[in-house]
DNA sequence: CTGAAAGCGCTAACAA
DNA sequence: TTGTTAGCGCTTTCAG
């Protein structure tokens, strides 16, 4: 079995020097027409496929980009993956995937796996922002970081995407109190990241704003681990003086107070008002249809791959945060509170 | 900013030759207890990560797979991504993510941009079976082939993974035949590929051994284009002789059925029974909760995943094909069909 | 505009 | 058990 051809094989082929073969490859220095064009005629002819792997060791470039993500399968995670792959793609930069399980450990090896594979740089989701672990790993980390949304004590200034979590968070607890609730619950994962920091201060601040009691404001914090995301939900409408209102942070989580309200035979919105975070795609097919907080994943994604392959051509460029923001859709799953609670 | 250490800097620090330490870091070949403990220390002190992309130029080998896939955004192409990667990672691999947004002359490119990086073999779901471009770039492939859920005309025989599409499907038409539809329909998306085929042809036999007639057993083809999935299925819903049961292939499809029939004031089960493939990942949250086709997509990554490890490892097994199950989950969107359309 | 020589970091083959 | 030599495919430097 024959192997790849490579550099040498087109160079004798067209009756040139390796260089000359590696200048039109590279569309670098200047290539006489007539020889570019044979060149190109034989590497055309023998299929040839240049070898990052052999570049990279000149050039210590291998036009490979890391992602890390803590788990794939949640859409909002998926969608920014995409964005930023399909960006990455048409810059020429392929994209090395590696999911973590939210698992902090995880990251940190995946790091120095990325590293190995001499990624030119690495966007990331960490799922932990204080772990020691990490931050070591990531500080001793050489090639440009894009950091997604979360707030890391590193040294050096690095890119980042973030959102803004507190404005649409606000808007939502106005919007349920002017409906008249005065007990609402957030609903978020057990996790340090910016998102649920941002959104769980933003709700309190709000609640205490809008003259809500603290007891009446409640957060509270899910383990991932948690398989049925329906328990917390189950305890907190069992309550003595359950939520009117519940906003959740995430599809399992929304899944889970739309199972617990089904099975506890409490109707949306006329015994319990509903808004779900980052859950627009599975807003439309819940009857009533789901008001939501939404952000667009896809600008995400792009954005975070712009900035890398900016940090990549532009040496120097000061580190830059994008700021992006979030919307809130209604919908029909929130309404006046019941009479009963009043 | 000093370089990264190299297998060289490692030698010098612990006063050995290179190829000792490059045996420390493979396990490979006999290394004195006491010189390997040297080495070790030197590599951790150093904080020595191997250069992959170096190795590569001499084994040919990078520790990498490509994963090629339609699109991520789709809940169980994610998902099968996610344990291929978890799977190949365990593995040490790392996994080159390509996302195609469904188009063959992308899936061709992307092929090439990842035999440039040098992996040693591709998983792939491919959008279309019979797209020449695509089936002469994989006939050219030269690294090892795992097709996922695809009947490809290709010479050489190649893993794979696939889905037995038929007997749910075959189940399901008789279940709803049970229920005295009469007048069914299928919604799939306008692709050549082997689920939507096997299905579509197990419907058509299944609604044919029913006894229902032809013109009452309808495949509609939607086109992956088409934005509002609720069109299909308010043209089919809206028709002089509307299906009183719809499967929908896909979540953007059961989304179009059933904004369809919110739209049109159609009861469900009442007025029509609704039945989704490979939708699990939203049933839960519709009302009523949704009849659902489905596949363990972990499992299909897992395998997927463990099948190119194997043709790594072992050179010559002869290529294995994998069929997985479908099973069907009753929830309680289905029942029995209106009197008027008997 | 084109080429020759050297070397990136690593390992296969052989030698000691 | 350890070391030496050579070279993977490519690009950088310097000469022509």
């Amino acid at each position: 079995m024959q192997n790849r051809p490579t550099l040498k094989d087109v160079a004798k082929a067209a009756g040139v020097s390796n260089i000359t073969v590696s200048r039109v490859a590279n569309g670098s220095g200047l290539v006489h027409p007539d020889t570019r064009l044979r060149v190109e005629e034989a590497m055309r002819s023998l299929g040839y496929l240049p070898n990052l792997a052999a570049r990279a060791m000149r050039t210590n470039l291998t036009g490979t980009i890391g992602f890390l993500v803590p788990d794939l399968t949640n859409y909002p995670n998926a969608a920014v993956a995409q964005a930023a792959e399909r960006r990455l793609a048409e810059a020429g930069f392929g994209m090395l995937l590696a999911s973590s399980a939210l698992n902090p450990v995880r990251e940190a090896k995946a790091l120095a796996a990325l590293q190995t594979r001499q990624v030119d740089g690495v966007v990331l989701y960490v799922s932990d922002e204080a772990d020691p672990e990490l931050l070591t790993a990531l500080r001793r980390f050489k090639t440009p970081l894009v950091v997604l949304d979360r707030t890391l004590p590193l040294n050096a200034e690095v890119d980042s995407v973030i959102c803004d979590h507190a404005t649409a968070m606000r808007e939502v607890v106005r919007y349920l109190v002017q409906l008249g609730h005065r007990r609402i619950a957030l609903l978020v994962p057990e996790l340090r990241i910016r998102p649920v920091i941002e959104r769980s201060t933003a709700f309190r601040t709000a609640a205490a704003e809008a003259g809500i009691a603290e007891s009446c404001a409640t957060v509270v914090q899910v383990s991932a681990a948690t398989a049925a995301g329906s328990v917390p939900a189950l305890t907190l409408l069992e309550g003595p003086t359950p939520p009117t209102a519940i906003i959740a942070d995430g599809n399992r989580l929304l899944r889970g107070v739309i199972l617990a309200s089904r099975s506890l035979g409490r109707a949306m919105p006329a015994d319990l008002s509903v808004i779900g975070i980052d859950t627009d795609d599975m807003a439309l097919v819940c009857t009533p249809e789901i008001t939501c907080i939404v952000r667009d994943f896809n600008e995400i994604g792009q954005l975070a791959a712009d900035l890398m392959l900016r940090r990549l051509t532009t040496q120097a460029a000061a580190p830059q945060q994008v700021i992006l923001p979030s919307q809130v859709v209604l919908r029909s799953s929130c309404g006046p509170a019941p009479r009963s609670s009043r």
